[in-house]
DNA sequence: TTTTCAAATCGTAATCATTACTATTTACAA
DNA sequence: TTGTAAATAGTAATGATTACGATTTGAAAA
């Protein structure tokens, strides 16, 4: 998902537009892997003086809604990136060191499903944890 | 892993045996899922007045790391079981409302490791989340 | 059995991520 | 320009987890 895009999202869903929303959001399209809302809120700080952790938490819960920003629980912290969007149904191989992230398209859903009767599924999760190319 | 098991492997390493460590291992033996420190210190607490955070924490990662127990992130807060042990690598469904698991014996790590020329895979996780048959 | 001492536990405070809430400010529609 | 709901600031509270000095205890050695 772009900058623009999401601005457009946030403005057709009736939110307001805000600097700090545009800056959240020019955060995380500069990079295309998963940061923490604590990482967001050092970036924040460099310009905004005083910022709330209301804002920072506000705002990235805001975004996961609207499917502007994607979220998974990491080491007990959730992190966050931009949602990979238009795509297929994927899933992610994550870069500890740099929290870049890789795509894997196949997802192992699609073998499994049937060895689950009586039982509902609601969600899966499945990623993989290593080093990408240029963290070696 | 049964409950003698894990009382062999703590003195086979050189641990102590106390009532706390056996009653802690009973509470994950009485069940085949997952559970929550807090889970846990509840129902210590019934048998132990003024049992301390120290104590539980402590000897959860202990057991964690002599493979007594196995965990995961869940929603933020960490869920712990008794390891599986012995058996093939695999992974679960967890019900997201009673905590037991059902074991998944295919690993997607087979099919695509290949994929990912350059990188270091250090680790994986796979869960399907739902309701057991039980919990609809 | 008694002694010894590292391991285990207690009691409690600190930390870290996250949530909560009231007062104030602000975007933007009328 | 103004009215108003939305957004934010400032700060406290919460929940899970970790930390640590003081005390107790399991079990090996005497």
């Amino acid at each position: 998902m772009k900058l623009n895009e999401a601005l457009d999202t946030l403005k057709t869903e009736g939110y307001k537009y805000t600097k700090k929303r545009e800056d959240i959001l020019t955060f995380f399209s500069g990079v295309d892997g998963y940061r923490t809302a604590s990482e967001l809120l050092t970036f924040m700080a460099e310009k905004y003086d005083g910022l709330s952790y209301d804002t920072v938490y506000r705002n990235l819960h805001l975004f996961r809604e609207l499917n502007i920003l994607e979220s998974t629980d990491l080491n007990g912290e959730k992190h966050f990136r931009l949602a990979c969007g238009h795509d297929e149904h994927h899933h992610h191989f994550i870069c500890q060191s740099c929290g870049k992230t890789k795509t894997i398209q196949a997802c192992p859903m699609n073998y499994i499903q049937q060895d689950f009767p009586g039982y509902t599924i609601e969600n899966h999760k499945f990623e993989i944890y290593g080093r990408c190319p240029s963290c070696q």
